[in-house]
Formats: structure tokens, C-alpha cells, sequence
DNA sequence: CCTCACACCTGGGTGC
DNA sequence: TGCACCCAGGTGTGAG
């Protein structure tokens, strides 16, 4: 479900409850949820108990918390307790990676909280919040959890299994004119190109439809022919209703997306295209139409989005 | 290298 | 009630 601006939403509620706390206990109740992680469960459970969590970052809609393994306390006068580890490894080199597929959820708990459809279970001690419980729910299972190394990538670090996804268009270091040269190399349908993650990061099906609309390009507009303008145009209202869906927290049809305190987003009411096949354009009064496209939904105007 | 179809999953809603 | 069928916000993989 849930694309940039749901994950960022979680990201900004995880902030509080997980930076500085330490896992007491993991709990994997469908191993199917650690799919991506490079090991058994047990690993998975190994090295993240009394690992100390660090504050999350995301990019795109992969999310993750550097951890820090527990040092055994050095004799009295401890030296540098932020430093490198003793046998030299630095500190925070990997993290859990969060991804929410479809349908997945972090919710933050008090402990002892139970949610159904829980997959993955971690509870934290919290140096402020004390004893809080993060619930990984995900119906479909598309989501996962991994434990993976932070490797360098442009001045800061990311998990390896994320290197490959292209900033999101809300990153400071998004390059405009990169992109606009990439998308002009391709050959496929500008929608395709929007949900590309090596391209451009974040959009789904949803911010694909409404920034389309906004832009009022046809999805299936081959990128060679958009114009720079276009492009530009297009761009904008990229980062125009990605934004507004953040400040709106989201967009939540039903239970499968809420933030971590279970509570939902308003963005749905600003929907012009996604999921209003039927109803009139907001611009035009036409019918908005619904077609087939990639195994999913297109929901455009078929007037004032017309490929040319 | 690029592009695209497909597999991977569960459960809620709808219509008969 | 039951059941078949359709729908769903994503992404890695491998064929071409």
C-alpha cells in the first residue's frame, strides 16, 4: 500500500520510540515476513537482540534503523563509548531494513500490545518511552525485514539491498537534470517510468495516477516524446501532491494503512484520479476512466490527458 | 544494458 | 451462508 509519503509518515512516528533504544526481545512469528533477510531466522533474532537502534532514515519507500551491536562494558573509565567497536568494526554497519510491500504496517506498541496479522515482533527499551512494542503487520507478506550492511553511497550510507533505488524527488540531492536525461533515453510509457525506483523513488500506483492527472499527461505517453517542459511540469506536480499527501499523513482507504499509532491519513480526500473512475474531472467534468495497465489500475481523464 | 511479464501472497468486498 | 471471483498502495527475477 503504501508509497513515499505513507512510509515517511511511518518513519517520522518510528523516530521518537525507536532512536537510542535497545531490542530486549525479537519475536518472528511467519519467517515468510525475514523472505529478504540472508539467513535463517534465528540470525535474524541473534544479532538483533540487544542491538541499540539508531534514529531511522529512509529512502524512497525502503526504510531502516542502524543498529549497533551491544558491547560488553569496557572496565571502569570506559573510553569513547560512541567510538568503533573494540575489534575495530565501526559502529552502526548495518541496519534493519523495513519494507511495507503492499500492505504492511509498524505499529508502536505498548508493551504486551498484540495486533493481528503480526509477523514480526520487536520489543525496545527505550531510555524515555520505556517499554514499547513495534508490531510488523502485513497481510500479504509483499513486505519484509532484513538485516543488511550500510554501505557508502553519495557522502552518506545505505543498506546494500537499497543501493540500487534512485533518490526520491523529495531528497535534497535528487538530481533534476539527470533525471530529465535518463527519462529522455527511454523507451517505454511515462507511467512506467515513474514507477521505475532505479529511476525516480517513491511514486506508486496512486502519486503515478494523481501527479499524471495534475500534469495532465496521458500515462502512457512514451518519455522520449515528453517534452523538457512537460517533463518539468511534470516533476513538479510530483513533488506538489507527494508533499500534500505527507502533510495530509497519508493516504488510508481502510485498516491497511495507518500510521504507527493506527491512526489514518486524510490525502484520500484529495484524490482527482486514483479510484474515482466514474466520477467527473475535477478540471473538465468528464468522466475519470479506469483502463488496465501493468496489472493494475490507470486512472486518468481521457480528455485532458491525451498522448501527444 | 534495457524493457516487460510474471510470480510472490492474503483477505476483504461483491454478486450469484 | 457459501463460494467463486475480482480487487488491492510493490518489487525482484529472468526471458527476450
Amino acid at each position: 500500500m503504501p508509497e513515499l509519503p505513507e512510509v515517511e509518515v511511518v518513519r517520522l512516528g518510528l523516530q521518537p520510540a525507536v532512536t537510542g533504544a535497545t531490542v530486549t526481545a525479537v519475536t518472528v512469528l511467519d519467517e515468510r515476513s525475514l523472505r529478504r533477510h540472508p539467513g535463517p531466522a534465528e540470525d535474524f533474532v541473534d544479532r538483533l537482540t540487544g542491538a541499540r537502534l539508531a534514529a531511522p532514515s529512509r529512502r524512497g519507500k525502503y526504510l531502516w534503523l542502524p543498529l549497533k551491536t551491544q558491547e560488553i562494558p569496557p572496565e571502569n573509565g570506559a573510553l569513547s563509548p560512541n567510538g568503533p567497536k573494540s575489534d575495530g568494526s565501526p559502529a552502526f554497519s548495518e541496519a534493519v531494513v523495513v519494507h511495507l510491500g503492499m500492505s504492511g504496517q509498524v505499529l508502536v506498541r505498548d508493551r504486551d500490545t498484540d495486533d493481528r496479522i503480526t509477523r514480526i515482533r520487536l520489543d525496545l527499551k527505550h531510555p524515555v518511552a520505556g517499554q514499547v512494542r513495534l508490531n510488523f503487520v502485513d497481510q500479504r507478506i509483499f513486505g519484509s525485514m532484513a538485516i543488511d550492511e550500510l554501505i557508502p553511497d553519495g557522502g552518506g550510507r545505505v543498506p546494500r539491498s537499497v543501493a540500487h533505488i534512485a533518490r526520491d524527488p523529495l531528497d535534497p540531492l535528487f538530481d533534476d537534470r539527470e533525471f530529465f536525461r535518463r527519462l529522455a533515453m527511454r523507451r517505454t510509457g511515462i507511467k512506467r517510468a515513474l514507477l521505475d525506483q532505479t529511476l525516480i523513488s517513491g511514486i506508486g500506483n496512486i502519486y503515478a495516477d494523481e501527479a499524471l492527472w495534475a500534469a495532465r499527461v496521458h500515462y502512457d505517453q512514451p518519455t522520449a516524446t515528453l517534452s523538457r517542459p512537460r517533463a518539468k511540469r511534470l516533476l513538479d506536480e510530483v513533488r506538489s501532491v507527494l508533499g500534500k499527501a505527507l502533510v495530509e499523513g497519508g493516504t488510508s482507504f481502510d485498516w491497511q494503512y495507518l500510521n504507527v499509532n493506527g491512526e489514518a491519513g486524510y490525502f484520500a480526500h484529495s484524490l482527482n484520479a486514483y479510484g474515482r473512475q466514474g466520477e467527473p474531472c475535477a478540471r473538465c467534468g468528464r468522466p475519470i476512466v479506469r483502463e488496465t495497465f501493468m496489472n493494475r489500475g490507470s486512472h486518468f481523464c481521457a480528455y485532458c490527458q491525451r498522448v501527444r
